[in-house]
DNA sequence: TCTGGGGTCCTAGGACCC
DNA sequence: TCTGGGGTCCTAGGACCC
């Protein structure tokens, strides 16, 4: 059996842990530049707010429905996700932390009542955490997902689902026909792996529920659609397709991608903000120990401003040798951006992307004729990594990425950001 | 006025090879 | 008129996830 567990509307619930005056009130968490809603919780998903929904368009609901709306503080998002993920790691032997709010969990191995010991973690993460959560079992990953979207529906919608399923679902311990049952009140966009479009066509030929997926011949979903739904299929139907990853693979691109606070036209700004982007790149790669043999760097206008004359383009290139170098990279960003640039655009978003990468410890024959020895830079990224782990982000950095006192014209807008509660020392909560 | 960011996998088609 | 067969690699684009 497999169990996932994930915290509901965890960005909300994280920000209800430190301010107990939003809890039963509508909230939302802004993207980026406090750009569009990506966490909601009950009430706000109750006023009919959407994922996405862009913030000026909701806006009139903080007066006319009490709506509180917070910047993104993934800050502490993040480190609320360490302390929930150590504590669902209990429920089994191996965990995947499949995403900051979610985990699978190997519960092969486990004697028991597997709900009751489902039980006690989810009360444990709420007490020691105050994260709110719900966890579906299953045989099959895609089934612990359904399980734990009917674990969620049945806590928030009474009705849609047996009341006794809401928090917590166990699909591997029921009989046959009650499993079918609940799959046969399920839509089939619910299931894990269908998305707007598969949904869209499995309508189209009258498969509407889970059920009706389940039951389809796999054989001939794959001719017609993919290997991918097909899998989908068969792990509806118990067998296991998808394993479960205990130690998280290397990532084979990674980026740093930015929208503007508002929009820059000036060749000097987009340099200062594609060094930045590239720096915090370039230190993602060195910490799973990676080099990168492709950069490509992307500057554009924004698409939802209309009366802007639209540009966008990108470029990639071949690095002369594998790097993980901030200095080596941001030349490289910054020369493509300033082979892309055209003056006379309202610049609204810019981006770096490293491609191709591969261990550092694979030792690259060198012809000898780079002037830099390797060595030294090595020891100068390892002396940056480690001053900016300590003394905070920035520290100490290029000159390119804009100086101390200069304003940043591309800075992110985040007017509404809650304090570090739990990662700096200078603005934990203070209790009188 | 104001619309996020970061990933993965699969497939089809073209280039190229023998 | 008639114009092989089989394979690999790469890329762009599409679909999905959170």
């Amino acid at each position: 059996m497999i169990a996932l567990l994930d915290g509901n509307n965890f960005y909300a619930s994280c920000e209800r842990v430190f301010q107990p005056r939003l809890k039963n009130r509508p909230v939302v968490v802004l993207s980026n530049n406090d750009g569009c809603a990506i966490a909601r919780s009950d009430e706000a998903k109750a006023l009919g707010i959407k994922m996405g929904a862009p913030f000026f368009k909701i806006r009139h609901l903080e007066e006319e429905a009490g709506l509180v709306a917070l910047s993104a503080n993934f800050a502490l998002y993040g480190d609320m996700s360490d302390r929930m993920m150590s504590l669902a790691a209990g429920l089994g032997h191996r965990q995947e932390v499949y995403s900051i709010d979610e985990c699978f969990v190997d519960l092969a191995g486990i004697p028991g009542d597997l709900v009751q010991r489902a039980r006690t973690i989810r009360a444990r993460i709420h007490q020691w955490i105050g994260i709110p959560t719900c966890i579906g079992i299953g045989p099959t990953k895609t089934l612990a997902k359904l399980a734990n979207a009917i674990a969620k529906s049945a806590e928030r919608k009474p009705g849609s689902y047996p009341a006794h399923l809401a928090q917590i679902c166990h699909l591997g311990a029921m009989g046959d026909s009650e499993r079918a049952a609940l799959l046969a009140a399920t839509d089939v966009a619910e299931v894990w792996g269908v998305g707007p479009r598969l949904s869209a066509q499995l309508h189209q030929v009258g498969t509407r529920t889970a059920l009706d997926l389940a039951r389809m011949d796999p054989v001939a979903v794959q001719r017609r659609w993919s290997i991918v739904l097909a899998k989908t299929v068969r792990e509806l139907n118990g067998t296991p397709c998808l394993t479960l990853d205990d130690i998280p693979p290397d990532k084979q691109q990674i980026a740093c991608t930015r929208s503007f606070g508002q929009p820059v036209t000036e060749l000097p700004d987009l340099l200062e903000a594609i060094s930045e982007f590239t720096a915090r790149a370039a230190q993602k790669l060195r910490r799973q120990n990676s080099q990168a043999s492709q950069l490509m760097a992307f500057i554009r206008t924004s698409p939802f401003r209309k009366n802007d004359r639209q540009y966008s383009a990108y470029r990639t290139i071949p690095l002369p040798a594998p790097s993980s170098d901030t200095g080596h990279l941001t030349e490289l960003a910054c020369a493509i951006v300033r082979h892309l640039y055209k003056p006379g655009h309202n610049y609204a978003k810019a981006g770096v992307m490293l491609m191709d990468l591969q261990s550092d410890s694979t030792e690259q024959l060198s012809l000898g004729l780079d002037s830099q020895e390797p060595e030294t830079r090595t020891r100068l990224m390892n002396a940056l990594d480690n001053i900016n782990s300590k003394w905070g982000r920035g520290t100490l950095h290029l000159a390119s990425t804009g100086t101390a006192g200069k304003a940043k014209a591309w800075a992110m807008k985040q007017e509404r950001r809650t304090p570090g509660y739990t990662t700096d020392w200078a603005q934990v909560l203070r209790a009188r």
